[in-house]
DNA sequence: GCTGACGTACTTGTATGGTAGCCGACACCT
DNA sequence: AGGTGTCGGCTACCATACAAGTACGTCAGC
């Protein structure tokens, strides 16, 4: 890719969702720039597009600061997350192609592989590339990007809850109940199925809430965070 | 507002989807910048967002151009719209208080002066906050910028659709309907009465394209846009 | 008349300089 | 001791300068 303000843009927004940058620490243009090897405007320009998605929070004189995790938001993306892939699947049910069928049952295979070595990042991926496929298959790929942004909110903290790996065999049989439900073509139960994985995933939120309330903005916190203290002499 | 980007975000985004910037015309940066009073740094963030909106087309080293309506867009954004707006309302039957009945009853009247008033863009805004409300009555007001997104991309087209404005008594109705339904505590007829009041705005939006093609792309369009021809002398 | 090379004018992308505003630290006054 | 004014350093914002690239108009050559 030859644009450097799509690298930049990228690199920052895999790392803070990744959570390799915390939630609420502030993220300087200059240093970015320093520490990316680029000039401050590319930098500048991928934080404003991070701004836009609610990964980080611009205050205009005083910095730029990985969003908390705001418990409103989380209930949004969800809310949004839930009601575009239940009507995608509505849609799926009696569209699915056997090719269809045979790739999403490749990715449930490759996720219990992921799962056995307990590859994180793989899985991460595999899950990601199953749900897309899911809204390919109902001919609402090009919805998928609006789903991915609200996701995001969600798998900062869902990053977290994977260490219960105990959890990854649940999550690979609820996404078999779906594929087996849309193979026998029952629309009803196939979308609760799938409510029901994806609304697993809020719950899993909210254990990590409790775990980690660092990552989360209190609800009667001021909005504005601190500049950090000077080095004293 | 004390942020020249947001003015002139604000700005160019309301004259796209006015439609006084016209799909397929040439946005330069200079020209722009010129034309506002600001330098090039501020219009060059707006366009940047607004490539991310869908609203512009941004060709490295050849120009920005209003987007040509894409029905494939049209088709997702439908999607999109329709899923959350259905969704959110099933949530607001039963939860509806007196207060939020009495409003949007207000606002169905308001609506209806407007259109004995031929006042396009003031039924377009209670249209807007109609929509808006109804989401925010299901407690999903957070996620009605993401229909908004979307809803954009209809608009363009609805714009042009408004003069048949015997229509106007028709969208109403449909609003009212809704209204009803949703004060009769039946999730079902309402959200069916809702699909169907969406699914006539995507309708029209197709007679639209009939009638005014220079305004979507064609399918088999070069996605490469023609550079204005210079004046000879 | 037609074809192909080339220059020019335009575009967006990137880098850098200067400005207004905010916060924290600290001396000073009450 | 407690409040207040000022100063310094930092920030994002905006303006401007430079670089890389594309397409169109021109014109030489056939």
């Amino acid at each position: 890719m030859a644009n450097t303000r799509q690298q930049v843009h990228e690199q920052l927004r895999a790392r803070i969702i990744r959570l390799d940058l915390e939630p609420g620490s502030a993220l300087s243009e200059n240093d970015l720039a320093a520490e990316l090897g680029v000039s401050r405007t590319p930098v500048r320009e991928s934080l404003i597009l991070l701004g836009d998605e609610g990964l980080v929070d611009v205050y205009p004189q005083l910095g730029t600061f990985v969003s908390r995790i705001r418990p409103a938001d989380v209930a949004s993306a969800q809310f949004v997350r839930e009601a575009l892939e239940c009507a995608a699947l509505r849609d799926a049910v009696g569209r699915a192609s056997p090719r269809d069928l045979t790739d999403l049952r490749r990715l449930l295979r490759a996720q219990g592989d992921a799962a056995e070595d307990a590859d994180m990042d793989g899985f991460f991926r595999l899950d990601e590339d199953f749900h897309a496929r899911l809204m390919a298959v109902g001919g609402h790929a090009s919805a998928w990007p609006v789903v991915a942004q609200a996701k995001a909110q969600l798998d900062r903290a869902r990053r977290l809850s994977l260490p219960l790996t105990q959890q990854l065999p649940l999550l690979i049989g609820q996404h078999t109940a779906v594929v087996d439900l849309l193979e026998a073509a029952d629309p009803a139960a196939a979308e609760e199925s799938l409510r029901e994985h994806l609304r697993l995933v809020f719950s899993d939120v909210e254990k990590i809430r409790r775990r980690h309330p660092e990552l989360f903005s209190e609800d009667g916190e001021t909005p504005r965070p601190r500049r950090k203290p000077v080095a004293r002499p």
